[in-house]
RNA sequence: GGGCAGGUUCCAGAGUGGCCAAAUGGGGCGGGCUGUAAACCCGCUGCGGAAACGCUUCGGAGGUUCGAAUCCUUCCCUGCCCA
């Protein structure tokens, strides 16, 4: 085990609060000293049968920890998932069914490690805790905290004031992540700094319980692709793990410079001053920040698919978009026409697979001249394809998306 | 239990009998500009229709009216105040 003043160092960067860093410091001594590795908890919500980039900022973290020898828990709050964590929400989610969770969790397990060490990584779950508490325990946990104080918690304190629902559940739910911490004895507990408020309350009731509170570390929340809210599944601008590697190479170069900068300090390990330099350069116009998001887009990849993946987005990449080119890979859409008839309305095709989602998108886009078939945009909005005279088409919708038209 | 204020299209939020498929903003989509950037500019944004126009929508169900998002009844939901 590495000595603590290094171990502090290495799990220092990136994060935004350590509450508080001293205590850190003594349960690294204590684990060098014990050779006991630190336990460290983060719970994941079950809702998201994805992970996205969002997710890999604190699972990054949680392989730092491993680095230095610690043992990571990553809980899956499929109990507390049946209540829904309003936390950053203005209202109140809607619980998911057991069948749903127990799906996601199976996804969630098939993911995490791309980054984390499996050999370190407990992977738990927090029914096994939550759901075997009486309904006795559940009003001794209750009494050891205030509503006053819960209601302190951001959100709640805009809903309660802004005169929107909250339910009681809703605010329950702190308490039973912090018994998640009670339960698993944690001595650190990380997550997004939207989650400050449910960790510090973790080592409130660990107090409560006896325990020697945990230590509290929060990380930046990854902005999504607009460069405004969080990265989240539900807001679109996302960038999933599993997803194919010309996809995320062209998401990722749709991205601002800002937010290429930031992307860097977070979902990489180049340094703060390597990233500060090359902001300096661009500015100066000796280095070109496209170059840059091309660089920063092969090592997300390469995290996830390997270099060689890489390096063929990238190429991909280059033709489509610098050479003009088709693209080797499209989603194909089946087309059928009625009575085997070789030639439609290309306005009903489109709608009819599944391209718009109604003729009247279709008219729109055509008239606006976002639909093109073999590179040629069509102009007419009572355009037959005709599928007699070849059986398959490229259509390109816009400026990215391109698909094989096939009759089936 | 009593009083009051609300529930509008993806979201926020106007609209209080016909000019409302419903202002405005956001989001989304398309075009232009570019580094497929961002920012910016233009356009579109219920469904069907080439169009004229037709059809379905304003919490649910009924009703009044030639005509309702707008008025009435009732039910459901939310917030506030009082108890």
């Amino acid at each position: 085990m590495k000595p603590v003043a290094e171990q502090l160092a290495y799990l220092r960067k990136g994060c935004v609060d350590i509450i508080q860093e001293d205590e850190l410091k003594a349960k690294l001594e204590r684990s060098v000293r014990t050779g006991k590795p630190l336990r460290v908890k983060v719970g994941f919500d079950p809702t998201a049968p994805d992970l996205h980039l969002g997710h890999t900022v604190v699972l990054r973290k949680m392989k730092h920890f491993q680095d230095m020898g610690h043992e990571v828990v990553f809980l899956i709050g499929d109990f507390t998932g049946l209540i829904g964590d309003p936390s950053g929400r203005n209202a109140t989610r809607p619980p998911m069914t057991r069948e749903d969770i127990a799906r996601n969790a199976e996804t969630y397990k098939a993911q995490v490690f791309k980054i984390l060490d499996p050999r370190k990584t407990v992977i738990d779950f927090n029914s096994r805790w939550l759901g075997a508490l009486s309904s006795f325990e559940i009003i001794q946990l209750s009494a050891k905290y205030t509503v006053a104080r819960i209601l302190e918690r951001d959100d709640f304190t805009k809903r309660y004031k802004g005169g929107l629902p909250i339910s009681v559940h809703e605010l329950l739910y702190p308490l039973y992540q912090a018994y998640d911490s009670v339960a698993l004895r944690c001595d650190v507990e990380m997550g997004g700094t939207d989650q400050k408020f449910n960790l510090l309350v973790g080592r409130d009731i660990q107090r409560e319980y006896g325990q020697e509170p945990q230590v509290v570390v929060t990380l930046p929340l990854l902005e999504g692709l607009d460069g405004v809210e969080k990265m989240s599944k539900s807001l679109g601008n996302y960038v999933g793990i599993t997803e194919p590697p010309a996809e995320m190479f062209g998401k990722i170069m749709s991205v601002s410079d800002p937010l290429m900068y930031r992307y860097y300090e977070l979902l990489t390990d180049e340094t703060s001053a390597t990233i500060e330099g090359w902001k300096k350069e661009a500015a100066a116009g000796k280095l070109n920040p496209r170059d840059l998001k091309v660089r920063l887009a092969r090592t997300v990849i390469a995290d996830f698919w390997g270099a060689e993946e890489a390096d063929k987005a990238a190429a991909a990449f280059d033709r489509v978009f610098r050479d003009k080119e088709t693209p080797d890979e499209m989603e194909e859409k089946a087309v059928r026409l009625e009575g085997g008839a070789k030639t439609a309305p290309l306005v009903q095709v489109l709608a009819d697979c599944g391209v718009f989602p109604s003729r009247g998108e279709a008219k729109r886009v055509i008239q606006q001249g976002g639909v093109y078939l073999d590179g040629k945009r069509v102009e007419d909005i009572g355009f037959r394809i005709d599928f007699g005279a070849k059986p398959e088409y490229v259509l390109k919708v816009g400026k990215k998306s391109f698909f094989r038209l096939v009759l089936r």
